[in-house]
DNA sequence: AATACATGTGAAATGGGTTTCACATGTCTC
DNA sequence: GAGACATGTGAAACCCATTTCACATGTATT
């Protein structure tokens, strides 16, 4: 980990993760719920949710059983934030520039 | 390669080309040069280099036997955008949030 | 308190990205 | 055009992140 933000693109840079912060972004979501909905494992997912909460993207608190997953509000990529947020940073740049990239297939996120 | 941001994430999130592309931002640069001040291997730093080039953030032109490469003026990283850019937008995100995050070694970068 | 349910954790196994190495390509000078 | 210089490229070797698996932790129910 040499520079502060590795971390951050580190955690955004895997697919899973990415996934369940999309899913996030629209609401709060319990483990069972996220891995259901991306169709993965339990504990594959612990492992990614993880992760985002290291880097302060995802907040946490429990309900019952269940532990429910956010975005963290203060964090850049929520919605309040979206006129400058990372996900509209990049579309900016991959709509102008990446149109033609053969290794960006688009419409599949 | 399953969702269109990915590929500008995973290269960013690569410790080497990150370092390069902050060099980049403060002046365009030959392969030479850059793999002098990083300290690195020339064919090590091509392929890095070829990354920031696929994904659109770099540019390059010939001068003479040596190519120079440039933040690419339409990226967002670039100057040009400092307001709302990636860099701006992680500081953010990391002084606000990460401040005590025991994975991230400030000052190094 | 015993059982079921929900999630986290650590380490081994796996997989894929990074680095290295040898060589190819392109440019300039003599 | 031969040699030197600057960079790109492909594949093998290497390295590290991801996945898997077994088990630990914590909560609710009866």
């Amino acid at each position: 980990m040499a520079n502060p933000y590795h971390l951050c693109l580190e955690t955004l840079s895997n697919e899973l993760r990415f996934r369940a912060l999309e899913l996030l972004k629209q609401r709060p979501m319990s483990v069972s719920e996220l891995a259901q909905v991306l169709g993965v494992e339990r504990s594959r997912l612990s492992h990614a949710l993880s992760m985002l909460k290291l880097c302060k993207i995802a907040d946490t608190h429990r309900r019952g059983k269940e532990i429910i997953y956010r975005i963290n509000p203060d964090a850049w990529p929520s919605r309040q934030h979206t006129s400058e947020s990372l996900h509209a940073l990049l579309d900016q740049h991959i709509n102008s520039q990446c149109g033609s990239c053969a290794k960006l297939k688009p419409g599949v996120a």
